[in-house]
DNA sequence: CCAAAAACGTAACAATCGATACAGCGCGCG
DNA sequence: CGCGCGCTGTATCGATTGTTACGTTTTTGG
């Protein structure tokens, strides 16, 4: 479907007879409108009879008016969804968004805005190893966030680890990793002191370690391969882990994108496992 | 034309029985599409039966389907033919934003425009309520978000529980739940099958569902009090959570403003606890 | 906890729709 | 000038639509 129907029919309108030619035009005049009301209002409204709509239609290459109008509709939902002009039209008592909501919004942008693509294709890179063991951890906050990320990544590589439970268990789990493995680490203040042993001991194993984090810097980043800084500062008691949210998405787009080839194969196997 | 169906909708929504505000739900998820379409499509899509559709319209004060149709239809046109012409959409307008960034800020912006204030009032007074309990789960990606919320809620009020484990433990719990309790649940597709078993036998209860999904809506929408759909396609393999993310900080941030007086003792004591 | 009211779905109806067959009209080539 | 081909409108049929009545279920109020 690269064409817009638009597009075919100006395409096509100097090779049609007169009627049809009409309700073409009466179509591109209020597009896509006219053509989402009933035959008979379009063939009304184009002065021509209905069975000119529906050989107009069939000479555009659909099978009957359905598809034709399905069509239509789904052209236009994908141009509904891209800009947000829709609410604010009449009235604006949208005159502003919500502080928190555009605070977070500008977080995103801003953390994005100071991560350099090359370090970002640097922690891809990392995490794309095929050799690695990738183990995820967070604070007290952002925990959810490490989870999420797992739930991803194992799907397209093997050897991802998430570090839950006991404290004491994620230290027993540092003696299978070594200088190829990747330690994963969200903290946000207040930095919680296990997340900063447990990276430490990590350092000096010679883990790789990849830091997420506030502006302020965990002093995990001390230890750190990969430092990213997220804004974290809305106007709430809360403090906002959306960018660092984002930003893991993002990781994850871009780690799939990487590792497409390699892990087409697995996703195929999972799906069988999961129906057998 | 002083008000849009759109804003007469939210207006009236909650006024509404069931199953009419699942048809209105469905509605504002893919407005106006959903709308233009035939009853039967529209009921299919909702989940209800054909003449609920009716009586919706009817309850928005239109005389029969066809007119609600038409006025669907000026007003899009309306929104067609003003601003920017629809051809230069695609192109790089911004900054030269990655895709995926600009589709995940459109994302949540377009989320929140589709959430009335009043809703999230609802919604906000449902969880603050002294006496309810409150139990947070999700699907396979969504759960971490639940852990996220309810990592939060732990802290500024009483009774919040994250169901993790077996899904057989999920069941059980059920039995501490009433009518006052609230279940809140994140599903987006595709969908799991575990979660609609547990939010139907918590609606047979009479448990409160809060459901938070994706603008397809999870078949979870059908017991659920409060129906929160966000955008999550983005330019990516994965679909994008982000704006359900945000949505839960905001919801966060709503429930400890209203909470403040209460929880602020509380979090006194919690912080004498830590250090003890 | 029970009675009254509201809401919902099933089933049937009539109106309307999309689709097809057929006949009249206009145009161009021989 | 007349013959034939393509385009168009009228008429018609079956399918689908919107709509209504009715019985069951759910919710509300006392």
């Amino acid at each position: 479907m690269g064409t817009s129907i638009a597009e075919l029919i100006t395409d096509r309108m100097d090779a049609m007879p007169a009627g049809e030619r009409r309700a073409a035009q009466t179509l591109i005049a209020n597009y896509p409108l006219a053509g989402l009301k009933t035959v008979a209002d379009f063939s009304q409204h184009a002065g021509v009879s209905s069975p000119t709509i529906l050989r107009f239609v069939a000479r555009l290459g659909f099978h009957n008016y359905a598809e034709f109008q399905a069509t239509l509709q789904h052209e236009l939902a994908a141009q509904l969804q891209s800009p947000l002009s829709r609410t604010e039209r009449q009235s604006g008592h949208r005159g502003e968004e919500p502080a928190m909501l555009a605070a977070t919004l500008d977080n995103i942008r801003e953390t994005f805005g100071h991560v350099s693509p090359r370090q970002m294709d640097e922690i891809v890179a990392l995490l794309a190893h095929p050799r690695a063991s990738i183990h995820l951890i967070g604070g007290r906050f952002t925990d959810p966030i490490a989870r999420y990320m797992a739930a991803h990544m194992t799907i397209i590589r093997p050897a991802v680890f998430h570090l839950s439970g006991q404290e004491s268990n994620w230290r027993d789990r540092l003696i299978d990793m070594g200088r190829r493995d990747v330690l994963f680490v969200f903290d946000i203040r207040r930095y919680q002191d296990s997340l900063l042993q447990l990276a430490e001991t990590a350092h000096k194993r010679g883990i790789q370690i990849v830091l997420v984090t506030d502006q302020w810097l965990s002093p995990i980043a001390r230890f750190a391969r990969h430092v990213v800084a997220g804004r974290t500062a809305v106007p709430s008691a809360w403090d906002s882990s959306a960018a660092l949210f984002v930003f893991a998405e993002a990781l994850i787009g871009e780690l799939t994108r990487r590792l497409e080839s390699e892990s087409a194969k697995r996703i195929g196997e999972l799906e069988t496992l999961r129906k057998g």
